[in-house]
DNA sequence: AGGATAGTTCAATATTTTTTGAACAAAGAT
DNA sequence: ATCTTTGTTCAAAAAATATTGAACTATCCT
């Protein structure tokens, strides 16, 4: 069942480490944890698709961490499954997605959009408490800085079309 | 010494709790810590400048944190010290930088670019190793990939003024 | 049905990051 | 020169986050 000449090929070479390493450096500066980056590292520098079983191996992860961070990565669009592979294949391979254009719409969607909006709703809300602040002056002031947040929302919700717009190219 | 008037004034009122929380969230997004978001957040909100002593008073936390947190922010550009509080006053007292612009450059100059940067590094280096692969069609694989690498960065490298100039409104 | 292979879930553990607090430094006041 | 107030530094403690691994579910194969 095993194919030896694959199955042997155990520790990363080191072009595959520094092809790793440079991934788990991006993901950390978008806040995602480096498990995600070594993973999507590594599918993006193979030739062929891996299962889960492979990225285990091949990283020494544990298969909790391979099947969270394939399931994160699949909900940023930045994996899919292998399209294919002929007849009773069982497991599933995964391949990178390397589009620029749409890993960031996936980010932007999945990390980005849902922050903006619970932001926005909690801005709402402290509007209104202004609203009950008795001394004037102290209300006018208060409402200039609501203000102020929400066009930093406006201009966060507007920004977010035109980056995707010139990343995907 | 002591006003007493203001200093009896401790536990944040229900509004500053609100917009603290905002901004305590925000930086989160950010990846950057809760104490930066709790003081720039009260900063905000608040009337007239503080001073770090206010702010370890007010929100609770260690004078290490508050040192900590106002030196980040004023590296960021997010906070300034407040101009002369005419005579004899040796404490100095903070406000907080409400421009966009300002924020978003800050956060760019200190925290993007340096990764943007050593990012650029590694992938030099690996595009130095892809050479040494022996077998073609492998190499020539890497090295469409590496390519793909570099044209991200690229890419990122142009959206950031573009990112500076629509917020700078 | 029973066995084997693939993959998921989640409580416990490990790691990383942040916060604290006490020692220290700087500088004005007496 | 010494005391006092203000602020900084950094090792240790606490909190937050990620990873593990074992129990579980699903599905295919006989």
């Amino acid at each position: 069942m095993s194919d030896p000449a694959e199955a042997d090929i155990q520790e990363l070479d080191p072009l595959e480490r520094q092809v790793v390493s440079v991934f788990v450096d991006g993901v950390k500066v978008l806040g995602l944890p480096r498990s995600i980056g070594e993973i999507y590292g590594l599918l993006f520098i193979s030739r062929s698709p891996l299962s889960l079983d492979d990225l285990v191996r091949r990283l020494k992860i544990s298969k909790g961490s391979a099947s969270q961070g394939l399931r994160m990565l699949k909900s940023l669009g930045a994996v899919r499954e292998a399209p294919g592979n002929g007849g009773g294949e069982r497991r599933t391979y995964y391949e990178p997605a390397v589009e620029l254009k749409r890993l960031v719409g996936g980010f932007i969607r999945e990390q980005i959009r849902p922050h903006l909006e619970s932001g926005k709703t909690k801005i709402r809300r402290l509007a209104e408490t202004t609203e009950t602040v008795e001394d004037e002056e102290h209300r006018e002031f208060l409402k200039d800085r609501v203000e102020r947040l929400e066009q930093w929302m406006r201009s966060g919700g507007r920004v977010l079309p035109i980056l995707q717009k010139i990343l995907g190219q």
